[in-house]
DNA sequence: TATGAATGAGCGTTCATTCAT
DNA sequence: TATGAATGAACGCTCATTCAT
């Protein structure tokens, strides 16, 4: 019975982020409406809050899910061997997270939960992130006089300092990569060698 | 008599502005309803859009005029000689950037303008952060084999770091300075001695 | 200055009654959509909502208007020289009360109102209904033992029963008016008249 | 079987009026909702409407119980020897009427049923008021020109329309009884006497 | 410059009621 | 009987921004 009723809530709410990843890729996150994508879905709005808190949560799950999809790849590679190397590996989580600036926005503001209880996908992604990350930092040309996890962490403050750079006017005639690079070689190369 | 219609202009401006601190000093920053500065100041709606481009326009001009100030403050300080003093210089900044979500948000959002010509007060603050922070990272004290900039462009990347994290459950049992200590030390030390 | 913003004020509202009266002549008062007015009347929501507090008090005002209306045919009228007259002059306005059960449920709740200043167009109509009504009850064939105001404010008591009980499967054999005739008889007439 | 079936049936049933009782004596009737009834009794959303046509019904029974407990009483006492004794014997039954105004609302639109079949709680004690009222009368101080049972509807009509302006702020400085009383006085003494 | 009524698109809510299991 | 997810149709609201005067 309990089964059963879990079955169709699931059916239910999968139905509801199909219609809206399939709205997504039409017209962007930005353009996406509660409203259409009920209305794809076939269910009532009241349906759509009984499943998701607000636009917000549905928004929250289907870029955590994406950005999930883009660390399986990265899972995938061999630590990099090089800073451009490590540059190409976070090229497609970077390219993702700044399609649009409101889903660096709404990454940014789900970046961390207020409270521990609302920790939601996006906010998991910043810390499997570092945990993708801390072994690549165990590789021999790089410095290792700090812990993994703190030069794992400062590759996610240049990424996102990078990345919010991409959005000026000032600064994006530089590529993201580019612009990454040579603060990556500075914090993470042994000194003398960059 | 341009004279005087000026000083009525300006007159005018400076009272929205007053009305506007007034309100953010009772309520904050995200809760400053342009309908309220209008009522305080005692003019229309539409003069105040006849002062401000939009309602950012005033917050950038009301945060950037909070950060200058804090700055004054920064310049007057000789070269901190250590990290934990580095810290502290930078303490007063990170307090005022993160006294709320919304502030916050703002800031990253003015950090750079999307278009050049529009470079507004806070975007400025960024700017004026590296050349306070450049000289600093001269001493001798700290690592020589980058550029002063680059140094400092890290140092405001851990800082914003350590902001966004501060409003993440996760993370803010450390105080924000706790958080930025170790990894500009890791940033800005000479291999081998941090 | 204000004159003109006065009149463009006075213009929209009229639209927006003009649009809801329309609307109710063809569907009735509970099928009326604030939707449905907004958009005859060519006004934003947001425009209904800046001259109503809500949708009741377009309601309290239309249906307000109407009562007003009968009673300015009641004005007009001779006190009533008997019962059965008196009922006759009383009966447009009970026909309008009860034309829907909605419309009743909308008077008895703005009859009275919880706060002075929230006073609306319908309790107004129970105020100038006594006032209407008292000089009728010094006529020489009713009793006068009592005020005016008094025997009036009785009248009101039994309309307000018959019309409760006209929704009633229980008594709704009777016609109004019917059932309304002997309690002013016992109310009004002097004893052993009736 | 049939025996334990109806057992469990009126077991849900039992509990789910009292968990009603519970949540309308900590917040009352008008914040009660079936969600918080049905989660205190234990049971689904479903079970509610299996036993109760609607919301409504429930109202009905409950609202109706308690009207029946005060006519109990009502019951007990002699025929009231004046007016002022009249008015004392009718205020409980009062009090609890204008308790809330979401209260008066549901008596009033259960006082009559819109079927006969549908003849509920509420509609039934407004029969019984009748047959409690019509024998008090009788007795000889009150006028004996009119049938008990409609000088028992007249002072039932009074007592609405009393219990009416209770919820409006232009005549709610009067207390109920002192409202109601001169209009029975009028209504119920033999002209002359009053 | 100043005015302030009007805009507007969409979000979130409400919550009694239904219905397939 | 019992379950509980789904329904659904408006309403109310938000509030920065525009524009005719």
């Amino acid at each position: 019975m309990t089964t059963a009723v879990q079955a169709r809530t699931l059916k239910t709410r999968a139905r509801l982020t199909e219609a809206a990843r399939d709205v997504i890729s039409e017209t962007g996150y930005a353009a996406m409406r509660v409203e259409e994508v009920v209305r794809r879905a076939g269910v009532a709005k009241g349906t759509f809050f009984a499943h998701f808190r607000d636009k917000d949560a549905l928004m929250d799950q289907l870029i955590g899910e994406r950005i999930n999809a883009i660390m399986d790849d990265m899972e995938q590679l061999p630590p990099p061997s090089s800073i451009p190397a490590l540059v190409n590996a976070l090229t497609p989580l970077m390219r993702f997270m700044t399609c649009e600036r409101y889903v660096f926005e709404i990454i940014l503001r789900h970046s961390g939960a207020a409270e521990k209880k609302e920790v939601g996908p996006i906010a998991m992604t910043f810390g499997r992130f570092i945990e993708i990350l801390s072994p690549w930092m165990k590789t021999s040309h790089l410095r290792q006089d700090g812990s993994p996890g703190m030069l794992a962490e400062g590759v996610q403050a240049f990424m996102i300092n990078a990345m919010a750079l991409s959005f000026c006017a000032l600064h994006n005639d530089t590529p993201l990569e580019g612009r990454l690079q040579p603060y990556l070689e500075l914090w993470l190369l042994p000194q003398g060698k960059n």
